[in-house]
DNA sequence: GCCGTTTTCGGCCCGACTGTTTTCAGTCG
């Protein structure tokens, strides 16, 4: 049973338990597990096995052996038993915005409801209404979160879509009178693969004026809700938004607040609690009542003796108890070691693509297009390559030297695992990145099997977007990556940190679990227009969410060190 | 159910907003 479905069966106990008025921290302690199996990184017969189950933050006794009855029998009676005594369509009603546990185990009691359908039909009925303690407003309310929870089934952005829809409603903050700061917080500003809704933080002498101008422009589809400190609104692109405003004095403790996760802001409370400090979005209250504002949140971790965090670690992952490492910023990359042109199924000339990479500041850049059995993508014969070389050399002697460009390609991985070009033909490439795009539908163990024997191959410097899922789209191969990283680790290949918004792979936690079995990453944009280098720094924040120093990014390297590095095997 | 630079038992983050009530429970982030 693969990390994924036991840390989804824990989620669903720990839903199920607080429907049935379980306390409440023995939910927490289920969701805290799921979270951790999440976070791992590695499969969890292998943690079994080496530390033992209970080394994983938030595993005791008890989820320790329900872990290894799922691992052994792939099925919990604990929670089969739960599921005969609460109805599981009742997981689907909690989701709508609104309904929580307590809810939803009122109108299983007292209306029989047990799922979504048997819900809208009571609310749509008038059943709502009559119970005690609701009324109109809540059961209109409740139909129209039921509409909106089916529309937005699938409901999360990618980075590149929420950057613009928060830039837009940044911009429109600032020129609001009186706002004097005002900053994206949130999961966009922890850099999260996916966003569901957008948070902004803003500061102002008079924060509900403020806040009126914000809910009455036009440039607001809805208000969901509002008050004196926070309005939560749906902007007319559909996409719901949140704005917290804040005396300047305390905007740091707001934007450390707002920006989470949620999982971190508790264990940092906690932390507070143990100190004498009870802190919340407005600062620290002492245990005299006096009250310490933090303007910056340099002063809100300071408070409790903590370095400040920077939001990409801010997920509860060990940034408490471990040394932060000095992290990857785009800025430190120099070269870009995948992208495609015109040759293959790029939509500009190589040397549009060049002059681009010159304009967003690299140095190298590494010309990688699609090899011919991807036909789709136009991939090229060996005799195209050879061409191509011919119109490299003319442009690398046109740059002058302002830019070095490395001639290779992106190299199908053939389905019995050897390379789409012979070997000869790789040996005159100076880079040579491989990579699968068929096939994808194969057995988790094949698809291994079929990329340990291409890491075999002596020409391969990196293995590109290596699960090959696509956010929203198509999940990613089940392959077993720890024996793909020792092997990597040991060909000294580097694993691609894919930089496209919709790709993201490896992800977080799998590049922090690469870097620590001593593979090298490369972050690149697999860019196909000249705008798409942009993408390099989606990549970097996949980097800095997973730990990753510019030390072990192969790309952020001086040209010396770059080139030693390629022509260990190129020659 | 987990966990320990005050604890192996007794704690477990904190406040804003809503709707329905007259003081609060539920939900959310």
């Amino acid at each position: 049973m693969k990390n994924e479905e036991v840390a989804a069966i824990f989620e669903s106990i720990a839903q199920l338990l607080e429907i049935k008025g379980e306390v409440i921290y023995k939910t927490l302690s289920y969701h805290r597990a799921a979270e951790s199996i999440r976070a791992l990184g590695r499969d969890l017969n292998d943690v079994r096995q080496e530390e033992g189950l209970q080394s994983i933050p938030g595993v005791g006794a008890a989820i320790a052996a329900k872990i290894e009855e799922l691992l052994d029998t792939g099925s919990l009676d604990f929670y089969n038993r739960l599921l005969e005594e609460v109805p599981a369509g009742l997981l689907d009603v909690i989701a709508v915005r609104d309904v929580g546990a307590k809810s939803a185990a009122r109108f299983w009691k007292e209306l029989g409801v047990t799922n979504l359908d048997e819900l809208e039909q009571a609310a749509g009925a008038g059943r709502i209404r009559a119970m005690p303690g609701m009324g109109e407003r809540t059961e209109t309310r409740l139909l129209e979160n039921i509409a909106e929870h089916r529309r937005l089934a699938t409901g999360r952005m990618l980075l590149d879509e929420a950057d613009r829809a928060a830039q837009e409603v940044l911009a429109f903050v600032r020129e609001i009178p009186g706002v004097e700061h005002a900053d994206i917080a949130g999961s966009l500003r922890r850099r999260r693969e996916t966003i569901g809704d957008l948070d902004i933080v803003a500061s102002a002498e008079d924060p509900a004026a403020a806040l009126q101008v914000f809910i009455q422009s036009p440039k607001i589809l809805k208000v969901l809700s509002s008050g004196e400190s926070k309005a939560s609104v749906i902007l007319p692109t559909g996409i719901r938004a949140q704005l917290w405003i804040y005396p300047i004095r305390e905007f740091g403790s707001a934007l450390q607040y707002t920006t989470g996760s949620q999982a971190h802001n508790v264990r940092l409370r906690e932390l507070a609690q143990k100190q004498g400090l009870s802190l919340s979005e407005h600062g620290y209250k002492r245990e005299d009542g006096s009250i310490l504002s933090c303007a910056s949140e340099e002063e809100v971790y300071r408070a409790v003796g903590l370095d400040w965090i920077p939001p990409e670690l801010r997920e509860d992952r060990g940034e408490f108890t471990q040394k932060l490492p000095v992290l990857i910023s785009v800025e430190d990359l120099r070269a870009d070691l995948h992208m495609h042109t015109t040759w293959s199924d790029g939509r500009n000339s190589l040397e549009e693509m060049a002059d681009a990479a010159l304009k967003a500041g690299l140095r190298v850049l590494a010309v990688t297009d699609h090899s011919r059995s991807l036909g789709v993508a136009g991939g090229l014969s060996i005799e195209q390559w050879g061409a191509q070389h011919a119109e490299v050399e003319r442009l690398q002697v046109k740059l002058q030297g302002r830019l070095r460009i490395l001639h290779g390609a992106e190299v199908e991985i053939l389905p019995d695992g050897s390379l789409d070009f012979p070997g000869d033909v790789l040996a005159r490439m100076d880079v040579v990145i491989a990579s699968l795009h068929a096939g994808m539908h194969q057995p988790g163990d094949a698809a291994t099997a079929r990329i340990l024997t291409a890491l075999e191959n002596p020409w391969i410097d990196i293995l590109a977007h290596p699960t090959g899922r696509l956010l929203g789209r198509r999940e990613g191969m089940q392959l077993d990556m720890e024996a793909i990283f020792r092997s990597a680790a040991q060909q000294r290949i580097a694993l691609e940190i894919n930089a496209h918004p919709e790709r993201l792979d490896l992800n977080d936690i799998l590049a922090r679990r690469a870097v620590e079995l001593g593979c090298l990453l490369a972050v690149n944009s697999d860019a196909h227009s000249q705008d798409q280098f942009s993408h390099l720094r989606y990549g970097t924040s996949v980097a800095r969410r997973g730990w990753v120093t510019p030390a072990v990014v192969v790309n952020t390297w001086p040209d010396a060190e770059l080139l030693t590095w390629l022509g260990r095997k190129h020659g």
